[in-house]
DNA sequence: AAAGAATATTCGTGTCAAGGAATATTCGTG
DNA sequence: CACGAATATTCCTTGACACGAATATTCTTT
């Protein structure tokens, strides 16, 4: 998990994901909008897909980039697990998750 | 918000996160958990502290670091904006918002 | 006030990663 | 197959940061 976090410390890394929200794009598109040279983008978008955030396709000579679903939505579950800590409504439900993993913890013990 | 980032990147760090999930914690209590010096856990500390992931209150000579709601709420927020990566139901709702940037971006001009 | 408990800061060091420059690779076209 | 377009990799250097050790700060107790 924390190498998903060091994937997106970078400023430029992170730019590139948003850029990326607006769908597929070629490497030079990347580096059009982001001030960096296309070497570095590349490098960039190397850590990126090692760390599961992009996915590449090659298209001829172009390589089109795009989000990974799975990627995100581990960190939206991460994210999710302190949901409770401001959405003051899923305080019950935090207490109900709580007592099945209890309960799943106990399962083939004497103790109830 | 790479800096939210850069500062749960560090294994520790996000150790130390995962740790304040159960409620309020001295720094005493975070160092026997964590097989870092108290020195190291200060400083991590002074880091999410920054970053506006964990909160500190004095008690005695204690410290009780908890978790920041503001902080993991901004986080959520960054996340959620991909959710119709993986989450094929909110695509409509996807456009609706879209629609709405738009409409705000032409406010007040000429043209609708 | 002295002593001790709990925590924070400073300083020096080694490591790793971002940036730049040069070069390599891949693929389509003539 | 030579050439150009699009992208990737390598090598090098510099700066940031995590760690350890030592020391400083804050607060309580006697």
């Amino acid at each position: 998990m924390h190498a998903t976090f060091a994937a997106l410390a970078d400023p430029n890394r992170l730019r590139i994901i948003e850029l990326l929200r607006s769908g597929p794009k070629p490497v030079n598109d990347l580096v059009a909008e982001l001030d960096v040279t296309q070497p570095q983008v590349s490098k960039h978008l190397r850590v990126l897909r090692d760390a599961g955030l992009v996915d590449v396709e090659a298209k001829a000579q172009q390589r089109l980039y795009e989000l990974r679903p799975d990627g995100l939505k581990k960190l939206h579950a991460w994210v999710e697990q302190y949901r409770a800590l401001w959405d003051a409504r899923l305080d019950a439900m935090d207490e109900l998750v709580s007592e099945l993993v209890r309960e799943e913890k106990n399962r083939g013990r004497k103790k109830h």
